[in-house]
RNA sequence: GGGCGAAUAGCUCAGUUGGUUAGAGCACCUGCCUUACACGCAGGGUGUCGGGGGUUCGAGUCCCUCUUCGCCCA
């Protein structure tokens, strides 16, 4: 005989610090998070496969809002999936960081008054990687403190040997392809990483600087002078010449002449070109090629030099064509330091026309956030055309989805202006750029037989041309060449793995907008790549579906960040509340690509939605525990359909529809045609707040609230539908538990492994999501809407005349509805102790002493109240509504009398509109006579 | 400067090809310690759907325009 405990034994708090890490420890021995390879119906398995790679945080970084909320999104679709009898793999891992973990590890050696430069190239990469290998992965564990479900046995790293090998075999076929190239050009230099950056990684900002107008006098008449403006005179040292537009008639005469540069007395010519817009500032530029990525197209153009006056740190030099351009006194002045001297200067010239204030944008590096500055250097580039071609084709006919849908055009939009990217940077830590130079080919003494670079997978190769030695690049490449590798690197490629054929292409990728372009792109151009074959000429895309979710945001809406102190951190929530009262509050308030909004000041109140939620849940698996009992319950299709009453007939129907409700909002889970998402398909599913809302409200607002409250009764000892209530209210609250299982992992799982019936062993995470059966008795089920609609009319009434909470008030049942009236009267029991009165017939309460009630389904709902009701009151209640409604049926007898309605309006509206003309007009009917029925005041 | 989007209840947002009396959560107000839960229960919504114009039998939804705001890229 199973013990049935008593309330005492069941604390009527959840406490997820006492369960949730245990819990989650054996998942993880049970091997719930596991994905079985061989499962994968795309090597002959049985179950479709649902793959989602994680965006992969640096390896260095520790748990934040953004990561929460993200690996939540993933967690919940991926149980929802694996408990959907799909071969569900969520994939792990860590990206290496180039940039972000050097910089953590130079600060760490600046502690110590060191630089990387003391410790040289190979001993700084050995302290790097001891540095992540003792500090790294942190937040890996601490995602499993939110519940993740990943694959942790897959967990992989950009930076490991295999991947690594990834990287270089896509660097050489694209190398080969003749997609990977040498350029000389301006590019992002951040002076304080010491690297170039890709656009991408060169933020925009919004500045507001001083924009200095400057003469430069004509050489050979000093009175005659054009005036320039820029934001940057430090650069002035690299001018090389002053650029109008050709058809400027200002400036006509000037064209061939040449100008004083006012900063360094060096004479340069004044050019024409069209790139010059003649409407900016005063419609004359100075062009300083090696400092701006226009001037030196326009450098380029005209053949001019190109001298460099910056050092890589940001300091004025004489460099590389600089010859005599650069006063001394400037030579290692800081270029913003300058940038006043210089202004300075010309000021005292008598060079400096005027300063004024102007609103620009500077470009600011995203690692640093020091202001990057345009150089001319030696970078490798993609040359990206080509890749972009096929990945915008798979965004414009639906083989990708990207959600919400707005995104998608800003997709467009970047990869039909799509610019080469820049993949070198002049930093340590990273995949160093597999391309080699023959040594003998750089030895002048040498005759030049050999090619000048070649790309190889293997380390020291000898030279293809002569067999001499090599040397490597001294560069490293960019982190997002590596990441964009993630969903196919991390599956073995490029090995041909069982993985690979079994999990790639993945599913979805959840991430957030802003790595749109730094990642997200980039792994639809090289997925489709290497997947390219005589089948599938463009390759395979990576995912169908990227969802975009928003930003965790503070209560005034700020950005979620370190600096301005406004985060909350997961793990503290997580302390505090559960990790299912974060998961909770998260996928509930986040609408689809809506930011997440959070008071960091009252963490109490941001999460006590999840929070609250929790312990409902856990009160209605207490209720079950003490008045069910842990004996087994029969299993819902084997009970007798005669045995169940309206209430269960109810309740299975709302089970049903929740269930549906799910499912629709949640899916599908991929493209309805399997190949490409058509318009009909394109924007469903992923509405996880929706999917979170039905379901809360059916546990909280059906289950919790009618359901069990009926229930009580029922399950009586003794009482002879006690069986029956006890196998339906199971089987709902078994249902309800499936169905939040993915949001609220822990609590779920506790309370499923201690419903009756329950088998040792098994696991919620991996039992079967639930379908509906759409066996309740639809009309039963109104029988008890009828109920619950009086009752709720008696509250309305109670508290409209402020009954005291204990006195019982009679009650009768009457109008145009008798089988509606029969059958909430069958649950008088219910009725009256739900509303706190007894039903006696319509003749039992004396005219003129009852408020009364006309309920939309035309039952009317008369409470007996001598003495206290408001005749007045309750006309002017009636009146407001018979008014209301005569207007409307007014409006919808219009509309049927208008010959244009009814013969262009669709015949399913004309007719609703039918049906509702008949309901308004019974309804009037009732009103009005209640209102001739009223006392006169 | 180029591109995309938004404006609906105090706040955050739903509202699918035009067709119920425009909804939800939170917040707020009133009354309740009704023995699963006060982290709870019951009840409470008169919104010029940003302004103006247009198309239509019918507009929160489509078109034009103005205003304000946001995002992406220069």
């Amino acid at each position: 005989m199973a013990h049935t405990p008593n309330a005492d034994e069941i604390p009527s708090r959840y406490d997820p610090a006492t369960t949730d890490a245990a819990l989650y420890e054996a998942w993880e021995q049970a091997g719930v998070f596991r994905a079985d390879t061989g499962a994968s119906e795309r090597i002959g398995g049985p179950k479709a496969p649902y793959t989602i790679v994680i965006p992969p945080p640096n390896v260095t970084g520790v748990l934040h809002m953004g990561h929460g909320l993200n690996n939540t999104v993933q967690d919940v679709l991926i149980r929802w999936r694996r408990m959907s009898g799909d071969d569900a793999l969520w994939l792990p891992g860590t990206d290496h960081a180039g940039i972000a973990t050097q910089n953590v590890v130079e600060k760490q050696l600046a502690k110590s008054g060191r630089t990387r430069a003391d410790l040289g190239r190979d001993a700084f990469i050995e302290e790097v990687k001891t540095f992540v290998a003792e500090k790294g992965g942190v937040i890996l564990k601490q995602l499993r403190a939110i519940g993740a479900s990943a694959d942790w046995d897959r967990t992989a790293y950009t930076f490991s040997p295999e991947l690594s090998r990834a990287v270089r075999e896509i660097f050489v076929r694209w190398y080969e392809d003749g997609l990977i190239y040498r350029g000389h050009r301006v590019t992002h230099w951040c002076s304080r990483c010491l690297t170039a950056l890709s656009d991408e990684e060169a933020e925009s900002h919004p500045a507001q600087g001083l924009m200095y107008h400057v003469r430069y006098a004509l050489k050979d008449d000093s009175s005659q002078s054009i005036v320039v403006a820029t934001t940057r005179p430090e650069t002035m040292f690299g001018d090389v010449a002053v650029a109008v537009h050709p058809e400027d008639p200002r400036y006509t005469a000037f064209v061939g002449q040449h100008v004083v540069n006012p900063a360094n007395g060096v004479a340069i010519p004044v050019i024409a070109d069209a790139y010059v817009d003649k409407e900016f500032g005063t419609g004359a530029l100075k062009i300083t090629p090696a400092h701006d990525a226009n001037d030196f197209e326009v450098g380029k153009r005209h053949a001019l030099a190109m001298p460099i006056i910056l050092t890589p740190e940001g300091a004025i030099t004489e460099g590389t064509d600089a010859a005599g351009r650069v006063p001394a006194q400037y030579l290692g002045v800081d270029r913003f330091d300058a940038r006043k001297r210089v202004a300075k200067e010309l000021e005292t010239a008598g060079a400096l026309v005027k300063s004024e204030q102007h609103q620009h944008s500077v470009r600011k590096c995203y690692r640093c956030d020091t202001v990057v500055e345009p150089r001319l250097s030696d970078q490798w580039f993609v040359k990206m055309a080509p890749l972009a071609a096929p990945a915008l084709a798979a965004v414009k006919d639906g083989r990708v989805r990207i959600l919400p849908e707005r995104w998608e055009a800003v997709y467009v939009n970047w990869m039909e202006n799509i610019r080469d990217w820049n993949i070198s940077r002049q930093i340590w830590w990273g995949h160093r750029v597999p391309v080699f130079y023959c040594q003998r080919a750089a030895d002048s003494r040498q005759p030049k037989a050999c090619r000048e670079h070649f790309a190889s997978r293997d380390d020291n190769p000898v030279c293809p041309d002569c067999g001499g030695p090599t040397r490597q690049d001294d560069d490293v490449l960019d982190t997002w060449f590596s990441s964009q590798l993630w969903p196919f690197s991390t599956l073995g490629w490029p090995n041909d793995t069982k993985d690979l054929k079994a999990f790639y292409p993945t599913d979805v990728l959840v991430t957030a907008p802003e790595i749109l372009f730094f990642w997200v792109a980039r792994m639809v151009m090289s997925g489709m790549y290497v997947t390219r074959s005589a089948e599938h000429p463009d390759g395979i895309v990576p995912f169908h579906s990227v969802y975009l979710h928003g930003t965790a945001r503070d209560a005034q809406h700020r950005r979620m960040s370190k600096s301005l102190g406004n985060g909350i951190d997961p793990l503290d929530v997580v302390n505090l509340y559960g990790a299912d009262a974060l998961r909770w509050t998260v996928i509930a308030g986040m609408g689809l690509g809506n930011d997440l909004l959070l008071d960091h000041e009252n963490i109490e109140q941001s999460f006590s939605t999840g929070r609250n939620f929790a312990t409902k849940l856990w009160n209605i698996g207490r209720f079950l525990l003490l008045q069910v009992g842990e004996e087994p319950v029969k299993p819902l299709d084997s009970v007798a359909a005669a045995d169940l009453s309206p209430a269960d007939h109810w309740i299975l129907a709302r089970t049903d529809d929740v269930i549906t409700g799910a499912d629709t909002a949640l899916g599908p889970a991929r493209p309805t045609n399997g190949r490409a998402w058509t318009n009909a398909d394109h924007r469903l599913g992923l509405r996880l707040d929706e999917y979170a809302e039905s379901a809360r409200t059916f546990v909280w607002n059906d289950l919790a609230d009618w359901y069990l409250e009926h229930a009580k009764t029922r399950l009586a000892a003794g009482h002879p539908e006690r069986e029956t209530a006890r196998a339906v209210l199971v089987h709902a609250f078994d249902r309800a538990l499936r169905l939040l299982h993915p949001i609220m992992p822990f609590v779920t799982e506790t309370l499923w492994n201690r419903l009756p019936g329950h088998v040792d062993g098994t696991w919620l995470a991996l039992a079967q999501w639930p379908t509906a059966a759409r066996s309740a008795n639809r009309a039963a089920a109104a029988d008890f809407d009828a109920a619950r609609a009086s009752i709720a009319a008696v509250r309305e009434i109670r508290n409209e005349y402020v009954v005291q909470a204990a006195d019982v008030v009679q009650v009768a049942l009457g109008g145009t509805a008798p089988g509606l009236v029969a059958a909430a009267q069958r649950e008088s029991a219910f009725v009256t102790r739900m509303a706190k009165c007894e039903l006696v017939p319509e003749s039992a309460i004396a005219p003129g002493t009852e408020a009364r009630r006309v309920l939309a389904n035309g039952v009317e709902v008369s409470v007996s109240l001598a003495g206290i009701v408001d005749f007045a009151r309750e006309r002017g209640k009636l009146s407001t509504e018979l008014e209301q409604l005569v207007k409307q049926l007014a409006a919808l007898r219009g509309r049927l009398g208008n010959e244009k309605f009814t013969a262009k309006a669709p015949a399913a509206v004309v007719e609703a509109e039918r049906v509702k003309e008949g309901e308004w007009s019974a309804r009037v009917e009732q009103l009005t006579a209640r209102i001739a029925s009223l006392p006169k005041a």
